[in-house]
RNA sequence: GCGUCGGUGGUAGAGUGGUCAAUUACAAGAGACUGUAAAUCUCUCGCCUUCGGGCUACGUAGGUUCGAAUCCUACCCGGCGCA
C-alpha cells in the first residue's frame, strides 16, 4: 500500500552510482523531472505546453491510450497545433491492434529523458495514467517477465479457485497478498512465477530524477461539467467517424472494446446497438468513473502538490522554485 | 363515470401472509493495483448503535391476523379499455 509510493524518498537514498569515486562532500546534481498528472480533463497537456514553453522543457506523455497510433479524438490527443512547437515524445508509438505495456513505456520514456537532459532541457512527464507515472517517477522495478501469450490463453480459460491453487504451487506468499478475485493479477503472478519460480517481492530502485509531481484538480462538479462538454466536442470533432475509419483499417470491434471509455461504446453505437443518447450517457458515465478511480490512485501519493488548473501563477513559483533548488546527493 | 392493471429504497425492477430493511441491476460513496492500468478487481449503500440490537419504512388512512410490502375497505395518483 502507501509503502510502495514511498520510494522516492529522495534526499536519503545515496546508493545510486559508484560515486566513490568523487571526493566526499562533492555536490552532484540530479537531474530534474517535472511530472504533471490529475484525473482526465483538467487541462494538463495545456499546462504542460505552457511550463515546457516557459521553462524550455519538453513533453513525454504518459497517458496508456495516447500511445497508439490513431486514436486522436478519443483519447484527447494533443494537435501538432496545439503543442506550438514543443516536442512531445510516446505520442503514436504503438499499433492499436496489439496490447502495449508499462514496460514498453518505461522503456521509451527513459530514453526520452535522457535525450532531452543531454540536451539541457527540462524533462516533462504529463499523463494520467499512474501506473506509468509511478513506474519511472517511483523507481518501481519490474520483474523483468515478459507477456506470454500461449501461457496467458490457456490461464484464461481457469476460474478463479483454479487460478489461485497454480500459483499456491509456485508461491503460496504471494497468493496470501494478491486480490484473488482478480484473474489478471493471478495470472500475470502465475506467468512471472513460471519463469522465476516464484514472484518477487517489488523492488523499489532508486529514483535517478529530483522529481516534483505536480497534480491538476478540479471540484466535481466542474470535473463533470468539464467532461460533459468535452465529450460534445469530441462529437463535433469527428469521434464517430475516427471509430470508423480504425474499424475500416482492420480494428476489430473487440479490439476496440478493449480499449475503454468512447472506444468501448463507440462500437455498439456504430452498429446501432444504442442510440445517441444512450451512448452519450454511457461515455459520460464511464469517464466519471475513470476519473474518480484515478483520483483514488493519485490520492496515495502524498509528495503530490495540487493545483487548480487556473492557478497557473502558483505553479510556475512552484516551479520556479523546484529548478532553482540545487540538489545534493 | 364504469371497468381494469399498477403505485416498492436515488432509479429500474423482483418479492405476493412470517425466513424482508426487502433478490438483482444501475447510480452514488470508499478502496485495491508486481509488464492489459481508459484495463481489471473489492467493499459500503434507510436511520441510530456500547455491533447484541433498536427505530422508521413498500402511495395515504383504516381494518383482518399472533404476524402484512404481501389479504380486505375507502381514498389519492398513473397507464389502458369502455363510456
Amino acid at each position: 500500500m502507501a509503502e510502495l509510493v514511498d520510494a522516492h524518498d529522495s534526499k536519503s537514498c545515496g546508493a545510486i552510482l559508484g560515486s566513490s569515486i568523487l571526493p566526499p562532500g562533492t555536490i552532484t546534481m540530479k537531474p530534474k523531472l517535472l511530472v504533471i498528472l490529475g484525473p482526465t480533463a483538467t487541462g494538463k497537456s495545456d499546462l504542460a505546453v505552457k511550463i515546457a514553453k516557459k521553462f524550455n522543457g519538453e513533453i513525454i506523455s504518459s497517458d496508456s491510450r495516447q500511445v497508439y497510433i490513431g486514436l486522436n479524438i478519443g483519447t484527447g490527443k494533443i494537435t501538432r497545433k496545439e503543442m506550438k512547437g514543443v516536442k512531445h515524445y510516446m505520442l503514436d508509438v504503438a499499433d492499436p491492434k496489439r496490447k502495449f505495456s508499462v514496460a514498453r513505456w518505461k522503456n521509451g520514456a527513459e530514453k526520452a529523458i535522457r535525450q532531452i537532459i543531454k540536451r539541457n532541457k527540462l524533462p516533462i512527464v504529463c499523463g494520467g495514467t499512474g501506473f506509468y507515472i509511478q513506474s519511472i517517477a517511483h523507481g518501481i522495478l519490474l520483474p523483468e517477465v515478459p507477456p506470454q501469450r500461449h501461457l496467458r490463453n490457456k490461464l484464461e480459460k481457469k476460474n478463479l479457485r483454479e487460478l489461485a491453487s497454480i500459483l499456491k504451487k509456485f508461491d503460496p506468499e504471494r497468493l496470501k497478498s494478491i486480490d484473488k478475485k482478480n484473474p489478471i493479477r493471478l495470472i500475470r503472478a502465475i506467468e512471472i512465477a513460471s519463469v522465476l519460480g516464484k514472484v518477487p517481492k517489488l523492488k523499489e530502485a532508486d529514483v535517478p530524477y529530483e522529481v516534483l509531481e505536480i497534480g491538476l484538480k478540479l471540484s466535481n462538479e466542474e470535473l463533470v461539467k468539464k467532461i460533459h462538454n468535452r465529450l460534445l466536442k469530441r462529437m463535433k470533432k469527428g469521434l464517430v467517424r475516427e471509430a470508423k475509419r480504425l474499424h475500416s483499417q482492420g480494428l476489430t470491434w473487440k479490439r476496440m472494446r478493449e480499449l475503454g471509455l468512447e472506444y468501448r461504446y463507440l462500437a455498439d453505437y456504430i452498429e446501432k446497438k444504442m442510440s445517441k443518447e444512450q451512448f452519450l450517457e454511457r461515455i459520460e458515465m464511464e469517464i466519471r468513473h475513470y476519473a474518480k478511480r484515478q483520483i483514488t490512485w493519485f490520492k496515495r501519493d502524498k509528495k503530490i502538490k495540487w493545483f487548480e488548473p487556473k492557478q497557473t501563477t502558483h505553479i510556475y513559483r512552484e516551479v520556479d522554485a523546484f529548478l532553482a533548488q540545487p540538489s545534493m546527493l
